[in-house]
DNA sequence: CTGGGGAGGGGGCCC
DNA sequence: CGGGCCCCCTCCCCA
């Protein structure tokens, strides 16, 4: 009975030890299942996190090009990145890019960033963006609103983390899986401060924004402009000259650029070209146009099919709004205007509500007689085509055609007896300036205006006045200083009888004094 | 202070 | 290529 008593004992020991080790294996079988398990879950999290940011990324360029065709505004934006002392800031100067920790595929939840509205009462977010190319100190080259207050989702909300703001973790809109080639079609952030809140900017969509600031670049946009124009939304805030294709000779507002300035009154961009070589384009364009006139309209008569024959157009919409700080007069430095001739000729094109693109041709061919709007003015504002108009309109050049001047103009009709001076007059249709100042970046279409204007820089002044020593650069002018000894008055007001020395003062004096007239 | 006019100087364009 | 004219702009003077 003992021994039986001992043997179930012993049984129910080895039960135990048999049961104890049997859930111990279980235990340790469901803890390496659930570590497996809890793994995998963690690595779905991971995925699932970086295709929500990939999908937000996506959103935010869309709504991004979305606001980049309509109607821009100005934005200042400083992201500003606390998580710098977690070191994966990689400094490299004062163009810092954040490269993320070895071994981490994506960013992790706690990783605040936190953007400076400036002013601080703003929610709205914004992202800088930078060119690929402008790593200098004057590399903030466009400024754009990323979402308007209204558009702010609670996945934007959360992922950044609006001044002090507490709420879900923030996670910067940052992919990091995406090769260095491709970072032009992705968001990135860059630091651009070594300060210990380090200044990020998003920077996205380099290629369109490299196209873009080629597209304005022109050698005087190196000038910054301190007080950029509100109301914009993309602020070239470095380049807010670059239409600017003209400067004067007394150096208020010399370029110092090399670029070629002809590609900014060649060329209409069109978004959908943006990714086209402009300059290319540019020379194309200027190049086929006078062979196109050359050899289509040295022939004295205009090709109906002419239209078959004009080299595409390019149209340049700067984005958004021109601003107000674009005004020609405002960055000729002392108000002179010259060089707005093809800029207001540009603004007609981008002012067009067709929004189509137009060639010279084009106006020509679809204009409507009377209708100027797609006609480039001169320097001055001036309608360009008035005279040539004018002249055609009223024949007298078109007889001129008749007496022999078989070439004829392709857009005012004027007849010219060689094609090289058919050549010379239509760039005061299209334009073309090939006769550049090498000291100032001005541009002329005749090379003797480039001659008469080096005098501004040579300070040459060849005619001097017998009676007074007065010198000057242009004999016109001496001829016209002379009028003041002589006291000669050929241009009489027809209303009152005043007498003046030049036709403009009388036209002056005509306009204040007899402007119903 | 303001407006008109003169003078000078610049670019555009044609002859 | 120079001459010439036009127009515009700015500065200045003066009533």
């Amino acid at each position: 009975m003992a021994n039986c008593m001992g043997f179930h004992t012993q049984i129910a020991s080895v039960m135990e030890v048999l049961a104890n080790a049997a859930v111990t294996e279980i235990c340790k079988l469901v803890d390496d299942d659930y570590a497996v398990l809890r793994l995998e879950i963690t690595q779905s999290q991971k995925e699932n996190r970086a295709l929500r940011r990939k999908l937000q990324l996506l959103e935010v360029k869309v709504a991004r090009e979305r606001v980049f065709a309509s109607r821009p505004r100005s934005v200042k934006i400083v992201d500003r990145y606390r998580g710098i002392e977690r070191g994966e800031g990689h400094l490299t100067g004062s163009h810092r890019s954040f490269v993320k920790p070895a071994g981490h595929s994506t960013w992790r939840d706690d990783q605040p960033i936190t953007v400076d509205e400036g002013s601080g009462t703003s929610t709205q977010h914004v992202i800088l963006i930078e060119s690929a190319e402008a790593a200098g100190p004057e590399g903030l080259s466009l400024v754009k609103q990323e979402r308007s207050e209204g558009e702010e989702d609670q996945r934007h909300s959360r992922d950044i983390q609006t001044g002090a703001a507490a709420g879900a973790p923030p996670v910067a809109t940052v992919d990091h899986t995406i090769a260095p080639a491709q970072l032009w079609t992705r968001s990135r952030i860059t630091e651009v401060s070594g300060t210990p809140n380090a200044v990020l900017k998003s920077e996205t969509d380099i290629k369109t924004l490299t196209v873009t600031q080629r597209l304005l670049h022109t050698g005087s946009d190196h000038r910054s402009d301190p007080d950029p124009a509100p109301g914009s939304e993309y602020l070239p805030v470095c380049h807010q000259n670059q239409r600017m294709r003209h400067s004067r000779g007394d150096g208020d507002t010399l370029a110092t650029g090399g670029d070629d300035l002809s590609c900014s009154y060649t060329t209409e961009m069109d978004p959908g070209n943006i990714s086209l070589d402009l300059e290319t384009q540019t020379d194309l364009s200027r190049r086929d146009w006078n062979q196109y006139s050359s050899s289509v309209y040295s022939e004295g008569r205009l090709d109906e099919k002419g239209e078959g024959l004009v080299k595409d157009e390019v149209t340049t919409k700067v984005e958004g709004d021109i601003p107000p700080t674009w005004n020609a007069d405002n960055h000729l430095g002392d108000g002179h205007s010259q060089g707005r001739d093809f800029l207001n000729y540009r603004e007609r094109l981008e002012t067009n509500p067709n929004g189509s693109t137009h060639s010279p041709l084009h106006a020509f061919r679809d204009r409507d007689p009377v209708s100027t709007l797609m006609w480039p003015s001169d320097s001055h504002g001036r309608f360009l085509f008035d005279r040539a108009r004018a002249q055609a309109q009223g024949g007298g050049e078109t007889s001129g055609s008749i007496k022999g001047k078989r070439f004829l103009c392709m857009f005012c009709n004027k007849g010219f007896s060689c094609p090289q001076k058919v050549e010379i007059h239509q760039r005061f249709h299209t334009g073309e300036k090939p006769f550049s100042c090498t000291q100032c970046h001005m541009h002329f279409a005749q090379a003797g205006d480039l001659k008469r204007h080096q005098r501004i820089h040579t300070g040459e002044k060849p005619y001097s006045c017998p009676q007074c020593e007065k010198r000057f650069s242009r004999q016109d002018h001496l001829k016209m200083h002379l009028k003041v000894h002589t006291g000669e008055r050929p241009f009489a007001c027809t209303h009152c009888g005043k007498r003046f020395s030049e036709r403009s003062y009388l036209r002056i004096h005509q306009e204040k004094n007899h402007s119903t007239l």
